[in-house]
DNA sequence: GGAACGAATGGAAGCGCTTACATTGCCACG
DNA sequence: CGTGGCAATGTAAGCGCTTCCATTCGTTCC
């Protein structure tokens, strides 16, 4: 290793190629790239060559005189939980059929600054059932924010379009990456001039769950997990949910979306005397953790408290009681954020650049068995293969 | 968008940063890296300059001029289930920390190569319950082989080092990035020399969980999701359990390791009149899917039959009953082979090259009320957040 | 007071590739 | 038989950066 070699796989460079060829090594970059002509026996002994050698170009000469990597990049907060590395998925497989490489980049945590916590509903103002976690010192730029600027810069100078989830990312930071004309996908973010952004339906879904909840006779409401930031999935489920409900229901802030934080918020919540009918999750991963809460309590789900999630994670199946939810195609997300960059890249315009994926309400029995609905068969093989099937049929471009 | 422009983040390149400081591009140069004297009034022009014109070097640029990429590459299979997204989560941080990028390749799903399928024990064929999935004609080279080829050796052209998973890819793509000299670490696979190699222990955790099997009083078992490749994880897991449980134990093949080929299997494998008193999965997910059927089959777990996983995947906590199961420390996985590899970057030798980590058994209650355990709490807060803690406090360097 | 030194800076040579442009033959056509 | 045209190839100019080496001064030390 003497640090001197690009093409650490070979370090072989086109010039050796040549010269075993017997020809220039721009006759080497047209045989090996198909542009321009050459006649078919140079071509063969330039093959010949490349095999002999195990050449392969420099991908940084390539960039370097190309003037693109060939690479995209997605910024998320983590993969911990199952929403993100769905999303994922969609978007590496996409890329990579597009011939481009992808370059992750997590930021560990979403972005709580205060200075958007702290929603208020109505002029009251909400009280946190969890503990402020706020990361950075209000007034300050948070060390954070700064590592975080810096670690997008560096991914987004090695690559040739961005995907950058909601708010992980300071909104002066995508400012920054517009500016500099990025081709820059935003999911589950509030529209933004000089980018696309791309999003699972949230209010009316939230409204048909609200309905349904309504339709079981439940009265009393809480939505667990309440939003951090205006304009981000959590804050329009909760719009919806809302618009439904009114003030029967009551929004109670989780330190996470996470697990730990559901159950921490549930046990306190549903430890009180007038614990609510039904509890509203803003994710999957909170209404577990508030199932678990519920448990601990002694309490019945759906008995005596009804339990909803959002996203449909694997774990949501599996739980007992199964867990109803909110289905986003999230594989379909980020394959269509794929999608839309690659557009981006190749020069479209930002016209008609909001798109908005279609959900699906998903019965299962931690809302209670609904007497309208027909009892849903849980072990069904087609709900088994549905999840899967949904993100290659649905939505067809 | 001209397509000539590389650092489309700025457009901005060290000769107009240059120019506008009043110095030499070796100035700015030395300026920003840090290497070499310069004035402090110099200095402060310079980064002046790169302020206003919002000046990132470009990558590429870089790239060719150091020889090096800043990159680390990880091929794995696929992201769905919850073990691979663990381990990533673990290698993009410390990956991150050291100051390189990560590019991610998913080959979508193991490598069932035929020639691996089919293993037999003690001269005994074994059948597969499942479908057989082999992707490829026997003899011919799959065309998924050369698609991977293309796709490793393009990653392999972007980055300094790589971690590839157990059998994602096929040997000889192994063998040729070995020989390419490029550093290499294998997660769960077996050794090789010119490869640091990394797995959780397996075999005695194994022989651990058949022996607590043994001690609920269970004699008959099946092994369900069958290894696929020899020295693979749930190979070693197969090998562990076998030599304590002998031929009380039947090894039976699953399609894949998803829920949904445990399903399957696991409907065929307990709809038998004969069937076993415990059933031993290779994952967690086939684990659940044996739950699941179980359930359809109006078998109780664990009183009519007995289920453990292997990770201990989220899903494991919540399922109910919740499973026993091994958990391996995925994220440490990951972790480990970011620092491995930086090492291997760094030019360590290639001795002591082959590392296990240890796993912990989680007793849970579907495999029984044993009667020497105590009760455990599955509520318990320290089990809530052990796994959290378990990444980062566990086998200190 | 001159030599020796080191700090500060610039010049220029790559790094490995792509591609515009120049050059060389060869064939067909008038 | 001359020539326009085109296929095939070579030449060389970058792409944006790092860094070796040379150059220029201001000091310091005898």
């Amino acid at each position: 290793m003497d640090g001197r070699d690009v093409s650490a796989a070979s370090g072989v460079t086109i010039y050796e190629v040549a010269r075993r060829a017997g020809v220039s090594i721009a006759t080497v970059s047209r045989a090996l790239r198909g542009t321009g002509p050459v006649a078919g026996a140079t071509r063969e002994r330039v093959l010949r060559a490349v095999e002999e050698l195990r050449f392969t170009p420099s991908r940084a000469g390539v960039s370097l005189a190309e003037g693109r990597h060939a690479a995209n990049g997605i910024v998320f907060p983590n993969l911990s939980g199952p929403y993100f590395a769905e999303v994922l998925i969609g978007y590496e497989e996409v890329t990579s059929e597009l011939g481009r490489s992808v370059v992750i980049l997590s930021t560990k945590g979403r972005d709580l600054s205060t200075k958007e916590r702290g929603l208020s509903v109505k002029g009251r103002r909400l009280s946190a059932h969890g503990p402020d976690l706020s990361l950075n010192e209000p007034g300050l730029p948070g060390q954070g924010h700064d590592a975080i600027r810096d670690l997008v810069r560096e991914l987004a100078g090695r690559v040739d379009g961005l995907v950058v989830f909601g708010s992980t990312v300071p909104d002066d930071v995508i400012d920054e990456l517009v500016a500099s004309r990025l081709p820059l996908v935003l999911i589950s973010h509030a529209e933004r001039p000089g980018a696309v952004t791309l999003r699972s339906e949230n209010v009316s879904s939230a409204r048909a769950l609200a309905t349904h909840l309504l339709g079981h006779g439940y009265r009393t409401f809480a939505f667990l997990g309440a939003p951090y930031a205006t304009g981000d999935d959590v804050d329009l489920r909760w719009q919806g949910v809302h618009e439904v409900l009114g003030d029967a229901v009551q929004p109670v802030l989780t330190a996470e979306y996470t697990v730990e934080s559901g159950y921490e918020a549930a046990l306190r919540l549903l430890g009180t005397r007038d614990r609510p009918e039904a509890v509203i999750c803003s994710d999957d991963e909170v209404a577990l953790g508030a199932i678990l809460a519920a448990e601990e309590l002694g309490l019945s789900v759906p008995d005596d408290v009804a339990v909803t999630g959002w996203d449909d994670i694997m774990a949501a199946r599996h739980a007992r009681p199964a867990l109803t939810t909110v289905r986003q195609p999230m594989r379909e997300l980020g394959a269509r954020a794929a999608r839309a960059l690659d557009e981006l890249i190749a020069g479209a315009s930002l016209e008609d650049s909001h798109r908005t994926l279609d959900t699906e309400l998903i019965i299962r029995s931690s809302c209670g068995q609904h007497p309208h609905e027909p009892h849903l068969q849980e072990l069904n093989p087609q709900e088994l293969n549905r999840q899967a099937r949904h993100a290659e049929e649905s939505h067809p471009r």
